[in-house]
DNA sequence: TGAATTTCTGACCGCATGGCCAAAATTTAG
DNA sequence: CTAAATTTTGGCCATGCGGTCAGAAATTCA
């Protein structure tokens, strides 16, 4: 027995069991950003790790536990950063161009992850076959996204409209903004969030 | 030999033979619906069909010659739909409006071929590895939804914008409408078009 | 030091895949 | 009717997959 279960649910892992996972977290966001979800087998990912395969059944209980790991520990940086950016803004109007443009910004600086992000995002599967992530598993970030639309309403900022649309509609321009960039690199990514702001700002207006 | 190269490129198929891949794509619209991409093998698809797993091969190339047949029938429903319900509108506002409800109709009808075409689009690679369809497939999507847009700046009708930046986040408002709905049945589609339509309007005004 | 524990290795398993092909069945042509 | 061409079958193959395991190596602990 390596560890107990605790009483949060959480295992109890010693420094070298953390560092493991982390080391090989970080080399599956590298290979699936490289060959995509589909060849990302776990031969490949313990390569890339320099270690043996088995390492990775040894602290994983699979790949499905893998790849949660690498959307939670991924989204937690860009969460982490975003917050921090949109501390102290007043307007609803604010708040959304903040967004937009500090996603933009910490993505600009962490592609690799943004690409292993969208290729779990859209391929990964339960056990029986069911997509594990999606529009079912984006609800929180829809709620936090409404709130901030609904919050421009009470304000006599913004307009009637559809929050949950509104929200919908902002979450896929920001996606579809990176994966534009992803494939034309020489495109300006902050000229575009800035765009994008004004044009979801107007649409609100 | 059963067929020759013609001089535009297609080969001259029978009506068998022709018939014969009709079935087949449809089959794999089906499947690949129904279980995704990663799990929709050669043996399902032609179990599907009611036919050996040979006879596919023996029709297509390959897996990627069919995922590509299936793309390009489906696109060619969408578009002619589509264009036939965009004739005769006058304004850009109207273009615009009449591009997403028809869209949105349209599917609301073929919500399998929507779901497979994008499990092939998130999917399917070339044999060296790289995505087959992405951003970069969608350049004459994003050329055609620009002429609306510049059309509208010419006339007066709209602000001045980056319309590439409008262009993508058109398609992908509309993408993520459909991937909505997809997770949310219940949810009103045509009532979502209306409001995005209304969004994009205000968006360029 | 020496024993107990954790961690790692490399071979192995069963399984599903895409593709292949010889032979059988069917359709077409003379 | 017969022969040629087309189409289908069902089994076979090599490959790569996720996962398992006995035993070796490394580390920790007394």
């Amino acid at each position: 027995m390596r560890s107990e279960i605790q009483p949060g649910g959480q295992k109890a892992r010693s420094f070298i069991e953390e560092a493991r996972r982390d080391q090989i977290v970080r080399a599956a966001v590298e290979v699936i950003a490289e060959v995509g979800f589909a060849r990302a087998s776990l031969a490949r990912i313990a390569q890339r790790a320099g270690i043996s395969k088995g390492v990775i059944s040894y602290h994983f209980a699979g790949k499905e536990e893998l790849m949660e790991q690498v959307v939670d520990r991924v989204y937690a940086q860009i969460g982490e950063f975003v917050v921090a950016r949109m501390e102290g803004a007043e307007s609803a109007a604010e708040l959304l161009r903040t967004h937009i443009v500090s996603v933009a910004e910490h993505m600009r600086a962490n592609r690799v992850q943004l690409t292993a992000l969208g290729e779990i995002f859209n391929n990964l599967r339960t056990t029986d076959g069911e997509p594990r992530y999606g529009v079912h598993t984006s609800e929180g970030l829809y709620q936090a996204l409404e709130s901030i639309y609904r919050r421009g309403q009470d304000r006599g900022e913004f307009r009637a409209f559809d929050v949950r649309v509104m929200a919908v509609t902002h979450q896929a321009a920001i996606d579809a903004m990176f994966a534009y960039w992803q494939t034309h690199p020489e495109h300006d990514l902050e000229a575009h969030a800035r765009q994008l702001a004004d044009l979801l700002e107007r649409a609100c207006t």
